[in-house]
RNA sequence: UGCCUCAUAGUGUAAUGGUAGCACAAGUGACUCUGAAUCACUUUGUCUAGGUUCGAAUCCUAGUGAGGCAGCCA
């Protein structure tokens, strides 16, 4: 079964066209892209774009893709993120560009891929080019393009001037080569203190784009590394040692968002200031992805966690990737929405029905069909004989006839669902009423004959009675009747708990006019019920997805299912077109 | 108010000087043993003003609006 979504004919977009006109040029020989995360937090939704631009121009072209950690703040990276990373990457692009992700062996630092086969690999670390890296700025030392500078953050900020108004040259800006090199020599080997000096590039103070303003290239900063341990207490910062990272793994298309868009030209500076290999890496820049009716930013899904608004990073409510694989989100569909919207430099946020709409499409081709009563109600057939049990054939899926039936058990005594009855109905309610007739489905007609009520005049039980020439695929099961409702037999059920899930926020933008986003969190986004479900999803997979008829698409829950006791979560709601008409009036 | 960038239906996104199209959303109808899916149809758009051209969403100029940039974060 192909569980792809169809995607969109061919992405072409203005990124991809600048690839193929360097393919076509014989300028670029095997395209090479990155997927560059710094490793200090989950990977969410406006990753995926990000990821399958990369990999899906590597695929297109035949080229590869490194995953590379961009580590070059000690302060804010650990290894349980550098671990999520690799394991949200692979899920997403998993059957898809797996073939050109590439890893480097584990311990090398030389920038190169593991060869073929190697079963020791590793993710590429920026931090793995730190000896690299010293050595380039000591050749900028030498070429008389960088400096020791000994401000102080304070003066540094204040000599940096701001936009529209120069900045002034640091007194430390003509020291001698030899003296930069012994200072540098020294800063590298631990002589001052985090923040007593820095090594600058030598650009223009009264350059127009603030970041060539002598732009800081290393700093001081006595701290364990998460990859590097003890080894350096100086470390490049990200303009620096991003280009030369690209550069030395022969990255060719070096592609992030547009905030790094007035950084080009510094990307450019350095790269062009130092003895690179040629053709040397090129950054463009696009528009990242920013749905509606959800917070992606790392600072605020880690307030998520920390204040124990969801249950952690994969709570299945987050828009975090492992909480998307979590709650059953199938990575097609991730990458369907992800490759759907479009690359351009236009900033624009994007409604989340679109990536809902990209779930129900996957989910709806390859989804198992079953039955489920999540608010049940009991029904009695008073004209079925007690005891007897018959099997009915109910079809898997209906999209993919091959995917054939299994049996139902039908009883005298069934749940059905309590939206499925009414007894003063709306105009055009064409389930169950009394005196009304419905369909079971794959079942019979029956007939309400008799609402049953607690001394409360709480709805107990409904006595129906059967047409039962109206059988399912029998020789007289023409009749119809409006409605058709989903049951399961009393005697068979089985009781699970199910997690309803929904939106966290309800708001589109939950951050408007200033607001914090906490008041707008959907206090109703996790509602958990015990459900009856038809007695064949004991036997439920992880790897499956279902549909509960008329309901919802639902998933085991990868942590808190077990044999014997699945626990289901629900992915998303089927369209409900009968609730929006009920809410018009 | 210096530099950079962007502007096409409600939201996204095509059209690369030659009929403004697609998706989502919204609406109407058909079909339906899922009020799902499917199918058909409908509504809504080139920021403004000039210019170049036989012809401009596209090229030029000016304006307007929006965003990014002044971390020893990435």
């Amino acid at each position: 079964m192909s569980t792809e979504t169809p995607e969109t004919p061919k992405p072409s977009d203005f990124i991809r066209d600048i690839v193929a006109a360097d393919v076509q040029s014989g300028k670029v020989q095997r395209v090479i892209t990155r997927f560059p995360p710094e490793p200090n937090g989950y990977l969410h939704l406006g990753h995926a774009k990000s990821i399958c631009l990369n990999f899906g121009i590597a695929r297109e072209f035949d080229g590869v893709c490194n995953l590379r950690m961009d580590d070059t703040n000690p302060a804010k990276e650990e290894v349980e993120y550098v671990e999520s990373i690799i394991e949200d990457v692979k899920w997403l692009i998993g059957g898809w560009a797996d073939h050109v992700l590439r890893f480097k062996h584990a311990g090398d630092t030389s920038g190169k891929p593991a060869s073929e086969g190697d079963a020791n690999t590793e993710p590429f670390y920026a931090s793995d080019y730190f000896q690299q890296l010293h050595d380039y700025a000591v050749a900028l030392i030498k070429a008389g393009k960088a400096f020791v500078c000994d401000l102080t953050p304070e003066q540094t900020d204040a000599y940096r001037g701001a936009p529209g108004e120069p900045g002034k040259p640091s007194p430390w800006r003509d020291r001698s080569v030899e003296e930069n090199l012994d200072l540098f020599a020294r800063m590298k080997a631990g002589e001052f203190p985090d923040g007593a000096r820095t090594l600058r590039a030598k650009i223009d103070m009264a350059h127009p784009n603030v970041w060539m303003r002598d732009p800081l290239l290393y700093r001081i900063r006595h701290a364990a590394h998460h990859h590097t341990g003890d080894a350096w207490c100086i470390y490049p910062l990200y303009d620096y040692a991003h280009c030369l990272s690209d550069s030395i793994e022969g990255v060719t298309h070096s592609v992030c968002t547009l905030e790094f868009e007035v950084h080009r030209p510094l990307y450019d500076w350095i790269v062009d200031n130092l003895p690179v290999p040629q053709p040397r890496p090129h950054q463009y820049e696009f528009a990242k992805l920013m749905p509606t009716h959800v917070v992606i930013s790392k600072r605020k899904l880690l307030a998520f966690v920390n204040e124990g608004i969801v249950s952690g990073w994969d709570d299945p409510r987050m828009p975090t990737l492992s909480g998307l694989r979590r709650r059953g989100i199938p990575p097609e569909a991730v990458r369907a929405f992800a490759i759907g919207v479009g690359v351009t430099k236009f900033i624009s946020s994007t409604d989340y029905a679109v990536f809902e709409h990209a779930i129900r499409t996957n989910l709806n081709d390859r989804a198992l069909r079953r039955l489920a009563v999540l608010n049940p109600i009991k029904v009695v057939i008073t004209n079925y004989p007690e005891g007897q049990t018959e099997e009915l054939a109910a079809t898997n899926n209906p999209t993919q006839p091959e995917s054939g039936t299994r049996p139902i058990p039908f009883s005298r005594e069934l749940w059905i669902e309590q939206d499925d009855f009414a007894e003063v109905p709306p105009p055009k309610f064409f389930r169950l009423k009394p005196g009304g007739e419905v369909r079971l489905k794959y079942a019979y007609i029956i007939k309400c004959d008799e609402v049953v009520k607690d001394a409360a005049g709480k709805i107990v039980e409904l006595r129906c009675t059967a047409d039962l020439d109206s059988k399912t695929g029998g020789p007289t099961s023409n009749r119809k009747v409006k409605g058709t409702i989903h049951w399961v037999s009393a005697a068979h059920a089985i009781d699970a708990e199910v997690r309803l899930y929904d939106r966290l926020f309800h708001d589109a933008e939950p951050e408007a006019d200033g607001r914090d986003w906490r008041s707008a969190v959907n206090p109703h986004s996790l509602q958990v019920i015990t459900a009856k479900l038809e007695p064949s999803l004991k036997d439920a997979t992880l790897a499956e997805r279902y549909q509960f008829e008329r309901m919802a698409y639902f998933a085991l829950d990868s942590k808190d299912s077990a044999p014997g006791k699945p626990v289901f979560n629900r992915i998303i709601t089927l369209k409900d077109t009968w609730a929006k008409e009920t809410q018009k009036g």
